[in-house]
DNA sequence: TTGTTATCTTGACACCGTCAACATAACGCC
DNA sequence: GGCGTTATGTTGACGGTGTCAAGATAACAA
């Protein structure tokens, strides 16, 4: 029987989480709409219902995946450092992943579901470990070399700040010139460095 | 005749423009509708439409303006400062503008207008040249205390980012502690600073 | 086999931005 | 003052959205 005629999808919820994530890339969060997914999906309007409680979940479960990829990136990349701990790649690698997957990241860090919309407890859980995992590294980056009286966890959240700030300037569309983006990217590593002795 | 009966109104671009900024304060930039709007002003669902080409336009009216607000305040500051420039200053005038006007900071700089709308001629106008203004600002601040072959553009390009995502990360809600927000701020501003000499 | 549950459907509702067509008033010119 | 033009405001309509309610269908368990 030809899964297009069969009543019951059989995987829509996986289904659905790929096809959002299609219609992410191209059409961005505000472009993302349950009908069309439902459509592209082929099946009717309130299907996706009974696999996410409403949008803000679904969204919710795109951004926790997106967590698992970014993780993996950045953990992947702290372990090949090794004892050649180099904030520069760092840096690099996560301005990567933001520039690459800027709706993903819009998601993760954005109004869209923090402020506008409620995080999923499971949401929640993932963004909170990963943040501070991603401080913990930064820390591990800068540990020894930090002058007395500073905190390490404050040096590294204000680092990522930084980051943060460069990735939100270019996914938001405020920065268009990518070239200014790589110099100014240069400049806020020198600038985190100087922090260092 | 009482304002009430009239069928014109008399004055609802300026009402418009009060209004939209009321509601944008009580229910952020996803609560603001054209209808609401309308409503609010006394009028049909409609008439804004002879007044604002559409939402977008009104959006870029309502940042135009907050630009206007904060480049008011920026530069009473960098005026103040004289010969003993702060750049803790300029940091704490510029967050907390952002903290108490999250949304038109949102709008300022966020993707609503310059990635998902159309900014407007004016608006790319007014933006830009706030841009370079708060760069020559920041620029200034760290005048003659660079170490050479520093771009003092880029310095203020980076150091503005990390400015620019701590206000993100607080208004978007992603940083939800204030006390946590105030010391992360301090060592970024030590952060900026420990890149002079 | 039969009842329960998961899944999917259509219908409906209240919002939204915006266009078209029409109504009213203000303004300028004779 | 009268009158056409323009600015402003109105209702009606269309397609889009998220989501609820009620019913249809299939899988699954007893």
């Amino acid at each position: 029987m030809p899964k297009a005629e069969r009543y019951h999808h059989g995987d829509l919820h996986d289904t659905l989480l790929q096809e959002a994530n299609a219609l992410l890339n191209e059409q961005g969060v505000e472009g993302l709409s349950l009908r069309k997914l439902a459509e592209r999906a082929g099946v009717s309007r309130t299907a996706p219902y009974h696999h996410f409680r409403d949008k803000n979940a679904l969204l919710c479960a795109l951004a926790t995946q997106a967590f698992a990829e970014l993780d993996s990136i950045i953990e992947r990349q702290l372990e090949s450092a090794g004892d050649h701990p180099d904030i520069q790649d760092f840096v690099i690698e996560y301005l990567e992943f933001a520039t690459e997957n800027p709706e993903q990241y819009e998601l993760m860090f954005g109004r869209t579901i923090w402020k506008s919309g409620t995080p999923t407890d499971e949401l929640k859980r993932v963004a909170y470990r990963s943040f501070r995992r991603y401080a913990e590294g930064l820390g591990a980056l800068v540990q020894g070399r930090l002058p007395a009286a500073t905190d390490p966890l404050r040096v590294a959240q204000a680092s990522w700040a930084t980051i943060h700030g460069l990735c939100r300037l270019v996914i938001d569309g405020v920065y268009v010139d990518r070239k200014d983006m790589q110099a100014v990217s240069q400049q806020a590593v020198a600038l985190i460095m100087a922090a260092l002795k």
